[in-house]
DNA sequence: CTGAAAGCGCTTACAG
DNA sequence: CTGAAAGCGCTTACAG
């Protein structure tokens, strides 16, 4: 085990208090430029870090951040989407020398409230970054409670409870909308996720909204990101008699359940029915065929997430970019309506 | 901000002294089973939690293990292995209150070498899960001079360096070899991660070792677990003259890849070629064909890792219960060798 | 079985 | 600009 070197070895070192080490180290003023240098260069060659518990203890920065993430492990590893956002929010953490605290639970709400309670209570994290928004969400309160700053993430409304880090969910519906209307399309089934989630609710309105300015009909089917559940919920839509020719399914897994149960079904794609995913991945390139899909830029999401709590944490206001537009990839799952 | 209840206020409370609460919370002898009873009593009523910085400062543990991720952050988003050991990670470090901190840097070697080394000057974590070993690897010197407990996890010699969790992968080579020879197939091309990877060389090695008994050749292309060098690899291989009619890929992504590149020269498969994977995932059984791929239990093997890096943190011998045989899931990608 | 005390390594008023 | 000191909330010998 290496010897810890602390700030009261360099103070000794260099004939130097510790506080006045302290402030060196920290860019703090009260030290001359000269002495700040010679503590700088000593705690270099000695190779000093500070311990990360000691400066928690005193009350300064933990330097970590929480993220609880509710879903089906099983989900978690075929969707790509959380995978890249975690890789932008490293990106952003990274750059500000932040650690992430990660932790899984299963999918049933308020599951992750005690591990929030955990983190607070005992000052793991500076902050929580908080996705899948529910309608009355328990976690805004609690936090509230514990005092914990926190990003909302995919909200809709600025001026909310919680500082947010939205998505271009109008633009996205519009594109998606627009394209199918192009296409010929007057009837859509939106394949969505748990009602409970404030986004599909939005993005339910959104795509209902626009598909009614284009004089189109909207059927929703409420879906739980699974591919079992969009398969089987499209088959007995199909089933059902006279189907929309359009479907637009909340993420990649539930797109690519569509495309099989039509196939399955004898439906072709994108003959009879045109499918869209709400989420580009590998997945939807590699359909058969090929899913028409949404990049909302997942990376750039969980970037923007990270720096807006790293603001909220630094209490330097929100510094959120805005959104950015989706590009809707265009393949070989959306065609002209069948007549 | 809530206040925060420390065992100060415990003892107080009860009238005892702040080492009789400490005792008593921490299951350590010394306080009577009654004392015991009434400071968790309290401890639950004033909802108390331990603060971590406070243990860990005062010798303690961290509670927390790190993990360093070293893949392209676009790979990783592809790739579903990841996240379901990661998954399994978690689900072995929430039964035994642990948490995981997590970073993920680019993929050139060497990268991650500063986080640890930051991590043990910090003091942020009780030790280190360590993937993808290579040759020389630059990371067993350091952490053992930091004297970070880590596990090495896919290593192959247990009485290794660091203490290790083993995949079976010689029944993996000897399953995949098998199903091939059985079909008729002779020559194989197997395409590989990056050669530096060690246990990259031992699968290898092992189904070559597999092949040659069974009277098989192999071709081995070196890839990087991206689609797009796997289909370079396979459209030059194929144009190249007479090939292999079984080509054996070391992730699923790059198995999609060598199916795409084959589709495209018109190489029917399996008609002409089969393919597998040293993977599962969802991409495999979307796949056109779905591909053959081996179920490695991934998170079987994350639980198994973060558990030997629990026992090792503890002292508590290594607890490793031994590979698991994986599952190898036949699929429409692999038939009868070409005559 | 219990208490008083030192110590972990920092940060931060407070004096000089 | 610098130093001596208190304090963060625990754990852990050490006495009783």
């Amino acid at each position: 085990m290496a010897e810890r070197v602390t700030i009261g070895d360099l103070a000794r070192r260099l004939g130097l208090s510790k506080a006045s080490v302290s402030y060196a180290l920290n860019g703090q003023p009260g030290v001359s430029e000269q002495t700040r240098e010679r503590v700088l260069a000593l705690a270099r060659e000695l190779q000093w870090y500070p311990s990360s518990s000691a400066r928690a203890l005193s009350g300064a920065r933990t330097g970590v951040v929480g993220l609880v993430l509710s879903r089906d492990p099983d989900l978690l590893g075929t969707e790509p989407y959380y995978m890249l956002v975690l890789s932008g929010i490293e990106a952003a953490l990274i750059d500000a020398e932040y650690g992430l605290l990660l932790r899984m639970v299963g999918s049933e709400p308020g599951r992750d409230l005690p591990v929030y309670e955990r983190w607070a209570g005992e000052g793991r994290v500076d902050g929580v970054m908080l996705f899948d928004q529910r309608r009355d969400d328990p976690r805004i309160p609690l936090l509230r409670r514990l005092g914990l700053p926190a990003v909302l993430n995919g909200a809709a409304e600025p001026g909310a409870a919680l500082p947010a880090v939205v998505p271009d969910e109008h633009g996205d519906a519009d594109q998606v909308v627009e394209l199918l209307h192009g296409l010929g399309h007057r009837r859509i089934v939106h394949l969505t996720g748990p009602s409970g989630l404030l986004h599909e609710e939005r993005r339910d309105g959104l795509v209902r909204a626009a598909a009614s300015r284009a004089g189109m009909v909207v059927e929703t089917l409420e879906g739980d990101y699974t591919m079992g559940t969009a398969e089987r919920l499209t088959t007995e839509r199909l089933r059902r008699g006279p189907a929309p020719t359009a479907w637009v399914a909340s993420n990649d897994v539930m797109a690519l359940g569509a495309v099989r149960a039509a196939a399955r079904e004898g439906v072709d794609v994108p003959g009879d029915v045109s499918v869209v995913s709400w989420d580009d991945s590998l997945l939807c390139e590699i359909g058969s065929p090929p899913i028409t899909a949404l990049d909302r830029h997942p990376r750039d999401f969980g970037h923007r997430c990270a720096r807006a709590l790293l603001a909220e944490i630094a209490g330097t206001g929100d510094g959120d970019t805005g959104p950015r537009r989706s590009e809707l990839r265009v393949r070989a799952s959306t065609g002209p309506a069948a007549a």
